[in-house]
DNA sequence: CTTGGTTATTTTGGATCCATAATGCGGCTA
DNA sequence: TAGCCGCATTATGGATCCAAAATAACCAAG
């Protein structure tokens, strides 16, 4: 997806690392992206570093303002409760696409990911796993415009979901992974209907559980 | 001081001047752009051209691969499809969050736009107040995510809209104006559901209408 | 005559240097 | 003392030059 398998490129590189560090939160929304630091740090000259700016503006994950610089994006509730409602419209559709498409393997991989999940994991990790089983979900979907879209939408809340993770704590893990089980076992059935029913109730759901932590949005300043 | 909306920045005229020669169909799909002929052809160095066309990139109006410059991207009947089904699903959520916020002004001018359609209009025309139109009913939805993947959805799938208008004539224009009146009488009636179904139906048949249309795709090779 | 390898050309990607606009500080004035 | 204007600093935007990769043509061998 996003990832560049040729290694010669430099730009591809720098917006690889600085993706990382976005998504992982060592670089925190609002944080000033000064080009003549990333290119020291990460190597290379200010030119690969602006094509990857402009790379991570394209998948949302940093904004440009024009003779300002690029900044990590500081979202307010009512974006994110937009991109949820995103999500709960495109997701769906790309499960439906992925859905007929996909092997065994494919549905093993998937479950796989979900033991590792309910085997207990910490936030980061979660963060990573829970993505994965999304995705693998929506292997069979190969379309690129439809992908791009659900990746913009998951980058651009990345940030928030961590939050929203650290202060609900894993209290309520138990209602994920029964939304995740019910959602594979309509996926081994082959029943797309339910399928997105599911996939709509889990995103919808998380949708009012962040509306009702405002907390999260407060700027640590 | 005088203002300079000109989005002073040189990659930003260029990506304009880009954009509308994608948009209006005199740069065609499959046609590859080289950094060399742009710069010379609308002034400044390659480097402005190539932050432009990473713009345009984010716009979905061409792609890139490394090492092998930029192209209008040339979709298959499939890809359309899939757009024009998250279009059917992310509009109505733009509409939705627009109205409410639409007041007389904007109204009397999605009805201005929707009498100069009916008047008569060449296909050139039609398109470019086609999109002024369900743009003009997206006015009041001020999410910035929401609205570029809508831009980006009608970006993509432009040319296609001009090829399917001219291979269909104007023989079925009633049709689009009949979809047209139901949605504004809805916007009017401040009645969300109405607004919302109508607008589905007017894409979905668009995109059933297109599906019949597969010489579209024909290579002119 | 076809096919394979090889070379030459074209085109993109990257580095350094220069111009321009925004930010921050300090001094000046009311 | 508080507010404002002007200047210095800093960071971004742009141009030119150089290196690397892909494409295309060409020659040679079977």
């Amino acid at each position: 997806m996003s990832e560049t398998p040729t290694s010669s490129a430099a730009s591809s590189r720098i917006a690889a690392a600085l993706r990382a560090d976005i998504l992982d939160g060592t670089i925190p929304p609002g944080q000033r992206l000064r080009q003549e630091d990333i290119a020291e740090r990460l190597g290379g000259s200010r030119l690969p570093v602006r094509e990857a700016l402009r790379m991570l503006a394209a998948e949302g994950l940093v904004e440009t303002e024009p003779n300002k610089g690029a900044r990590v994006p500081v979202l307010d509730p009512g974006e994110v409760e937009t991109l949820y409602r995103m999500r709960e419209r495109l997701e769906p559709l790309a499960l439906v696409e992925s859905m007929g498409k996909l092997g065994s393997a494919e549905i093993a991989e998937i479950q796989a990911i979900q033991q590792r999940i309910e085997q207990g994991v910490d936030v980061a990790e979660f963060l990573i796993l829970d993505r994965e089983f999304h995705m693998a979900t929506y292997t069979g979907c190969t379309d690129e415009h439809l992908m791009s879209s659900v990746t913009r939408l998951w980058n651009a809340t990345q940030h928030y979901r961590r939050a929203f993770m650290s202060v609900s704590g894993p209290g309520r893990a138990w209602i994920v992974n029964a939304e995740h089980r019910l959602l594979m076992e309509a996926i081994e059935r082959q029943d797309a209907d339910d399928a997105e029913l599911y996939l709509l109730g889990h995103i919808r759901r998380t949708r009012k559980e962040l509306a009702r932590h405002p907390e999260i949005f407060s700027t640590g300043s």
